[in-house]
DNA sequence: CTTATCTTGGACGTACGTGTCTAACTTAAG
DNA sequence: CTTAAGTTAGACACGTACGTCCAAGATAAG
């Protein structure tokens, strides 16, 4: 965290880096494919060797750490850049969604189960957890201003957002859903289903 | 399929069948809480020895493939027990609904990329097929009859109905809802994701 | 150009899971 | 009780992935 990265040799190779940056995005690409691509698999992607990779990243658990954290801050910045605080809740579900949308489709990994499982020891449970925080938000204010459904609990429409947009991820990568048509679909259905409708029905 | 079981040798114990049965058992359990737990995980699991196992089961393969067609027996018959043709759509949803929520809770392995990932090599690509055929052509009925929704694709509807089954099968066992509580959540979510509103609202 | 960094190829040890085999034992079936 | 079915313990070969070490060659930095 701390770490003032402190130039103490004299010569650094921005050739390493590069290299370094290449089995990151790999790892990201190959693991997004397949959970569980071993570091052969991943160094051939980036277009090195085996031990290149350990050069870089000391273990697997090392590089899944890096990974994550990668996503993260990444993810994090693009949804830094939505405003979703000051908006009517349903406008503000509706910029969420499409950034959102826009994220999982640059990063499939994050759809898979490399991120939830790789719970290295005892860590925070929930790596993502900074990405769903802003939803978390969001989804209480449109509760508390009484635009968006009470029926059930805010947990669970917090995972039906999730499972909804896994679909639609799936679907692109099936190849059975355009990009376009499943970030409308995501989008609709989310909306219908978090959108409290005009007039209160039945039971 | 058409094997007749016929009795050729003169001794057969019980005793072998009950132990084959506790192994498939304890896979199922097994593999529905760990997709990649070992032989002899659940070979412990149902108290027995790993060549047990192979005793019954010539290799994983033919274990995962057992699993698959128990289930798939299971609840093709348990799924066949409600009548999802004659009644109205929406009834018949719901009735589809409850039913095969029962079946995800008595085997939460079918909510595990188990099955999914375990299509051997080139078997068909959706063993459990069987199981969503019935709401495939529920859905359908329900739209040409007019009363499902029909702003996205059919297949769309069909994933996010799964998807929705995923969310409340994960929300029981993280223990952050009880069984009625996803149940409910579940039933209600699809039914507004599915059947049409009352009156047409605009784009 | 000199030097330290970086990558590469080769080899090695370890751990784990699969699948097979065999001999000894328990136990249900006749 | 006798016999064959079934389970067990032990060992083995095999493959794969992880992680480490080292020496040689390529290359960017000064």
């Amino acid at each position: 965290m701390a770490e003032p990265e402190r130039p103490r040799s004299r010569k650094r190779r921005l050739d390493g880096e590069r290299s370094r940056a290449a089995v990151l995005d790999a790892a990201i690409a190959t693991l997004g494919r397949q959970a569980d691509a071993s570091i052969e698999d991943i160094a051939a992607a980036a277009g090195v060797v085996r031990q290149t990779v350990y050069a870089h990243y000391p273990s697997r658990t090392a590089l899944l750490t890096a990974v994550i954290d990668h996503l993260t801050t990444e993810t994090a910045s693009a949804l830094d850049a939505i405003d979703v605080t000051s908006p009517p809740p349903e406008q503000a579900l509706r910029r969420w969604l499409e950034a959102s949308w826009a994220v999982v489709e640059r990063y499939p990994i994050l759809l898979s189960p490399v991120i939830a499982t790789a719970a290295p020891p005892a860590d925070e449970h929930d790596r993502h957890r900074p990405v769903t925080t802003r939803l978390v938000d969001l989804v209480r204010r449109g509760r508390r201003t009484g635009v968006f459904e009470e029926r059930h609990s805010e947990e669970w429409t917090i995972s039906a957002v999730i499972a909804l947009g896994h679909a639609a991820g799936q679907q692109v990568a099936a190849g059975r859903m355009s990009s376009a048509e499943a970030a409308a679909a995501y989008r609709d259905s989310v909306l219908r289903l978090v959108v409290k409708l005009p007039m209160a029905e039945d039971d």
